[in-house]
RNA sequence: GGGCGAAUGGCGGAAUUGGUAGACGCGUUGGACUCAAAAUCCAAUAGUAGCAAUACUGUGAGAGUUCGAUUCUCUCUUCGCCCA
């Protein structure tokens, strides 16, 4: 939206009043909140942002007593802070709000109206926008101080769709009401104090939403705010029966009608009296008629008279045009994946009970609110009405994979370039071809068509393989993380891969030509620690340790054969590495494997324990806690027997034959901290 | 404004979860090969001082806990994401 209007078409953006279907996702607002508490493997991340966009909130509905020439005499409110009643001055509704129905007539309220409607609807919008009201002319009576009878307005900052419509005003203590106040001379009470301010505080330039001490407030002075005065306030009111403890939820029902011509049809039909029923079990589903005419203004089937029209029964029907939408979709298609072959329904409950819930789900961050939370809403929503659907959790596991990022470039006219479209000349980037046309680098940013920053992966897969493309994507950055295309890195993951090819020769001729005479521990030393190493960053995601993993085994296999001759394992350990590499490089390492007459049956490697371990180990000895020297001793040395050493040792002699030894600290096969007076 | 998270060489990033900081790669520098370049190979590569052995400093800043902190606690700064 570009100055209140759409950026594709132009047209006036507007809020309009549309009746569509929805889905009562708000009904399980609490249950997907529980929920989330199991979800031990996901990423906090994703739970907290979850949790904030079900935004659970304690508060108190209030009935305010109403006095004026209209036929109304009370209106009800939620406040998350009913302890700020004392600094109460206006009442504020939404122009939806039923009083306004006195008002229908009203030219001067039908303007204004209008003027409402031109406000965005998000938190946001409301916050900055400027706040406008229109007065009904009635007036609230504060239930705490009934003697006190302050102004009721329509305001364009309340939406009918938070609380009742209605919330009270108080000034001091909220923004939004303090705008308001400002604009229309109302009194700004304050009933709260910071905590390192006294009772006189009052609030100047802007409101006060902080924590404090309750003043001017009565018999509520001296609470602290907002977690003793809200809970102590709801309880009078309760008691006073002026009010009620409430629970309410951000979270609102997802409205699932799109007007346009892709996506589900909604399985509704309308009679001629406009009544609604369920299309029949025995006419699902509904397909999208095809051969449709979309060059039309708004939806293209409510110009598609054959599709709409339909007769059931021999009664005449007309069905819904509004489709789905597409996250619909998305909620149950891991349903369907269980059942792929299953004609007559979505799915078949015996290999949902097999297969769900989904093991590993793997997405990106921002899939962390929508598609998450509906597909545990859908599970849910089936399991509500099916109790022999036994799925609440659709993923059971969820990791967050990062964007592949790319520069921007822009050229003199400020259109994109695509990387391909520009060239670099001693550090400066030019459009191609053009040697005086300068490129604008813009920052890097997630590949996108529309910012043309896009590396074609035809392209890169046809010049260098598609284990080289996969090894540079999971290269250098943690997979969580977004990464930096590189046209450098990517060759170099290409080297590497002829490197590997390089060895794999190597070692197949010293297979094929030298006598298998000699069993080395070493190699199998190594080849188990590998094997160790990969296998438990593979269940960690730490892929780009992989790559390192990788490199360290390369380096260790190309010195390796070239001191060693005759060595009767070298085979088996390099066939166990190359199972374990083709997780990264598959067509590379199955290639190999079959040059070594591994083509079936081939299975992850295990690692034996105690070749893990080496019996010789570098110990760290500290003085004072810092690292003095390192000792290569065998395994699981005593504190007595390494002191000994250390004694002899020349760097520690200085320290330790001129001081007295006051303690020392011994961490066995780790380190030894002895602490001297100097 | 609120919530969550992050900060480590020139760069991407490792670090057995409190125990040798900088694995591995990129880049850079020097060398070999070459008529030359590319490719390849060898070596060096946190900073400061030193020919060197070595010493000191060093994981955004400051404090704290500890024999010992990149790791835990508090305060601050900057950046990112989400909600506004």
């Amino acid at each position: 939206m570009i100055d209140g209007k759409g950026w594709r078409s132009g047209a006036v953006v507007e809020r309009k009043k549309l009746s569509q279907w929805f889905f009562n996702i708000s009904k399980f607002s609490q249950d997907l909140l529980d929920g989330l508490e199991k979800l031990d493997t996901w990423p906090n991340k994703v739970k907290t942002m979850q949790k904030n966009w079900i935004g659970k909130s304690f508060g108190c509905e209030i009935e305010f007593k109403v006095e004026g020439n209209l036929p109304v005499e009370k209106i009800k409110c939620f406040t998350t802070r009913p302890d700020t009643l004392f600094g109460f001055s206006f009442l504020a509704l939404s122009v939806d709000h039923e009083v306004s129905k006195y008002f229908i007539d009203n030219k001067e309220f039908i303007k204004f109206k209008e003027e409402c409607s031109k406000m965005g609807t998000t938190e946001e919008a409301i916050a900055v926008g400027e706040k406008i009201g229109f007065k009904t002319g009635l007036e609230a009576i504060n239930p705490l101080k009934p003697k006190e009878k302050v102004p009721i307005y329509f305001a364009n900052f309340v939406l009918m769709d938070y609380g009742f419509g209605a919330v009270f005003g108080c000034p001091a203590h909220d923004q939004r009401d303090f705008d308001f106040a400002k604009k229309y001379k109302l009194d700004i009470k304050t009933v709260v104090r910071p905590f390192d301010k006294d009772d006189t505080f009052k609030v100047n330039d802007e409101s006060y939403p902080g924590a404090g001490i309750l003043i001017n407030s009565e018999f509520l002075n001296g609470l602290e705010a907002p977690n003793d005065s809200v809970a102590k306030t709801i309880e009078i009111l309760e008691k006073k029966k002026l009010g009620n403890k409430q629970i309410n939820y951000r979270l609102k029902d997802w409205g699932v009608s799109r007007q346009r011509y892709w996506g589900c049809p909604i399985p509704i039909v309308y009679d001629e009296k406009g009544k609604i029923h369920p299309v029949p079990k025995s006419m699902l589903p509904v397909k999208l008629p095809e051969n449709i005419d979309l060059n039309v203004k708004g939806n293209p089937l409510d110009y598609q008279k054959s599709w709409k029209e339909v007769t059931i029964g021999g009664k005449k029907y007309t069905r819904e045009t509004d489709t789905l939408d597409t996250f619909v979709c998305s909620s149950w298609y891991y349903l369907r994946f269980c059942s792929p072959n299953e004609r007559s329904y979505g799915f078949k409950k015996e290999e949902i009970d097999y297969w769900m819930p989904v093991d590993q789900y793997i997405g990106g961050v921002e899939h962390a609110i929508l598609h998450l939370l509906y597909s545990r809403f859908f599970t849910r929503a089936i399991n509500y009405e099916n109790k022999n659907f036994n799925v609440t959790e659709p993923f059971k596991s969820l990791f967050t994979q990062g964007m592949v990022c790319h520069e921007t470039y822009k050229d003199k006219n400020n259109n994109w370039l695509s990387p391909d479209q520009v060239e670099k000349v001693d550090n400066k980037f030019f459009v191609k071809g053009k040697k005086n046309e300068v490129a604008r680098v813009g920052p890097s940013e997630s590949m996108s068509k529309s910012k043309k920053n896009v590396i074609d992966p035809e392209f890169i897969i046809e010049n260098y393989g598609a284990d080289s493309v996969r090894l540079f994507i999971l290269s250098d950055s943690p997979p969580e993380k977004d990464i930096q295309w590189s046209d450098q890195g990517m060759a170099s993951s290409y080297k590497f891969i002829q490197k590997l090819w390089t060895l794999h020769n190597e070692i197949k001729k010293k297979v094929e030509e030298e006598k298998a005479n000699n069993h080395d521990l070493n190699i199998e030393k190594f080849t188990n620690q590998i094997i160790e190493k990969i296998t438990s960053n593979l269940e960690k995601f730490n892929y780009n340790v992989i790559i390192a993993n990788m490199y360290e085994t390369y380096n260790f296999f190309i010195n390796y054969i070239k001191n060693n001759k005759d060595i009767k394992n070298l085979e088996e350990c390099y066939k166990k590495i190359l199972i374990c590499f083709s997780p990264v490089i598959p067509h590379l390492s199955n290639e190999c494997l079959k040059e070594l007459g591994e083509d079936t049956n081939i299975e992850w490697p295990g690692y034996d324990e105690n070749l893990l371990q080496e019996d010789q180990i570098d110990l760290v000895i500290q003085i004072n806690g810092k690292k003095r020297s390192v000792l290569n001793v065998k395994k699981g040395i005593s504190e007595k027997d390494l002191f000994e050493i250390a004694k002899k040792d020349k760097i520690l002699d200085k320290y330790l034959s001129n001081n007295e030894i006051k303690k020392i600290i011994f961490v066995k096969d780790r380190l030894m901290n002895i602490l001297i007076n100097d």
